[in-house]
DNA sequence: CTAAGGACCTGTCGGC
DNA sequence: TGCCGACAGGTCCTTA
């Protein structure tokens, strides 16, 4: 499910009722996530403690306590949800974070998130190689081409590598190269400075664009308050094979690459040069 | 070192 | 209707 846009858009919906807020217990009903879980670690770390702050880096939630952090990833199909304490759980609701009126509950039919108690270190194992936050001044053309310079893997694959950059997902790259007019399948090394220029502009493009809609629900992912993200409406090629190209109304092709879906046109990305 | 593929897990959908 | 394989927003780990 989710990529930048949707974990950003659970951050803003989360802050108001987490931030400033303490949390009096954990409940944990699975443990087995992508990680097991220390049920009794969580609690004894998180009772009684204050959430100073819920940031985000990449595609994790940060919830800053005066100890240390407490990390949450929502791999494909996680969900946090802000509810009435009295809501009963449901079907994969595996997690409930008990505060004084209500409950943050954690909802994954996959498994394959995370929670997990990183101490103090900035600098934990799954953080200290992350790449460039596309939404800073840190991503720009310069220090993206630094990075495709030596790698003939494919532009999408490396846009999706997290240690080139983080937060963009197999939705959002298909269309930031669309946006940008580049064949999924070009090696890096082989885009020329208009090329990279033109990416770094849409991948911010995009994931601004979503965010501002909610992100993307293509089945599982809601808000917070529950509601779905609209950005699918915007969708120009993810999904969208045999419609209409909204440039040159030829068909939208579909491959394989990397083992994931990939969409794309092939008279507006045609530029593949290998 | 890089790159490719499998593994993790559940649900849904299309084809036969 | 039922069964079976393919596929789904991610990322870690193993293998080449």
């Amino acid at each position: 499910m989710p990529e930048l846009p949707e974990v950003e858009t659970v951050r803003r919906g989360l802050r108001l009722h987490v931030e400033n807020k303490t949390i009096h217990a954990i409940v944990v009903r699975r443990a087995n996530l992508r990680y097991p879980l220390d049920a009794e670690q969580l609690q004894a770390r998180l009772t009684g403690q204050t959430v100073q702050s819920l940031t985000r880096r990449a595609k994790y939630l940060l919830f800053e306590f005066q100890d240390g952090t407490l990390l949450i990833h929502l791999g494909m199909t996680g969900i946090l949800r802000i509810l009435p304490l009295e809501t009963l759980p449901q079907k994969h609701d595996h997690v409930d974070f008990i505060f004084n009126d209500k409950v943050m509950r954690y909802n994954d039919t996959r498994r394959f998130g995370m929670i997990l108690w990183a101490g103090q270190s900035a600098d934990h194992r799954l953080l200290k190689n992350l790449g460039t936050e596309p939404l800073t001044e840190d991503f720009n053309p310069s220090q993206l081409a630094a990075k495709l310079q030596f790698s003939r893997r494919p532009i999408k694959l490396v846009l999706m590598d997290q240690e080139v950059v983080v937060g963009v997902g197999n939705i959002y790259a298909n269309e930031a190269l669309y946006a940008a007019g580049i064949h999924p399948e070009k090696p890096a090394n082989t885009l020329i400075s208009s090329e990279i220029n033109a990416l770094v502009i849409a991948v911010k493009t995009v994931l601004i664009k979503a965010i501002e809609k909610g992100g993307t629900s293509l089945k599982d992912f809601l808000s917070v308050e529950g509601k779905p993200g609209y950005f699918r409406d915007e969708l120009k090629v993810y999904g969208r094979q045999g419609k209409l190209c909204d440039i040159c109304h030829r068909p939208i092709q579909k491959s394989m690459l990397g083992q994931r879906a990939t969409y794309f046109c092939t008279q507006c990305q045609k530029n593949l040069l290998k």
